[in-house]
DNA sequence: TCTATATTTCCATCATATTAGAAATATGGA
DNA sequence: TCCATATTTCTAATATGATGGAAATATAGA
């Protein structure tokens, strides 16, 4: 991962809302949430939700889907993953033991079983 | 962790100074750097330097000790790696093997060696 | 094709964060 | 005590982000 992508995931991350949307679809798995059902589990807007949900989107830490009328929404795991690895990465000079890298293979949806990629600074 | 918490976290870091800032203490280690050297570094006036830190040291995420007349700053990695497992957790609603909850143990200071303690959502 | 549903885009308003110069504070040495 | 260094706080200008109503778009069923 690189610098601006795991910026633009925080700074994504970094809003009160945001932040709840994305955790109701990082609990809600892989089969993912409506819009609409976001929208009426937070008590939000349409037009403010869908601000938002653009947010994250732009940042790669959700992804969407059509069905039907609906759109629905999940977690993007593996960036999710990349992002922790990135902020973890280099640390104490890469020193030691100590100071272990992040160990990524925190969260998969249930169907995906690959590897999620080490992400590397630059 | 409590949500506020993380929120403050991701906040403070959602910023690209920041985050420079803050990973070039991560690289550091516990011995930290002065503010000047890290204004030097990262080429940023005094003041803009002084108010990142203050939002990061509001965040938790950074400390400072005072060493004759700099102050040096340098990562709070318990911090971090609370957010990290803060996270992921309730994820895929707890489901299975697939999902499984964030190490937390990813990077420590070389004197210290408690245990992180494993992040409670509220 | 007409209508209802689901969601987005547009837009104007409002709120908050960022920037950096200048002044203030703290420390240590001569 | 006086001065130089290190850093913060104050302040005002500027920039950016968030909000939500209304209109537009997309889908599906009658």
């Amino acid at each position: 991962m690189e610098k601006q992508e795991a910026l633009a995931a925080l700074v994504a991350l970094g809003h009160e809302t945001r932040l709840d949307i994305f955790r109701l679809l990082m609990q809600a798995g892989p089969k993912g949430l409506a819009a609409g059902q976001i929208g009426e589990r937070l008590a939000l807007p349409a037009a403010t939700l869908s601000f938002h949900l653009s947010q994250l989107k732009h940042a790669d830490l959700i992804t969407f889907r059509r069905e039907s009328r609906s759109l629905i929404y999940s977690a993007a795991y593996p960036v999710m993953n990349a992002l922790l690895a990135y902020m973890t990465e280099n640390c104490c000079q890469g020193a030691a033991a100590s100071c272990e890298p992040a160990t990524p293979s925190t969260c998969q949806p249930e169907e995906r079983h690959e590897t999620p990629a080490r992400a590397r600074v630059r």
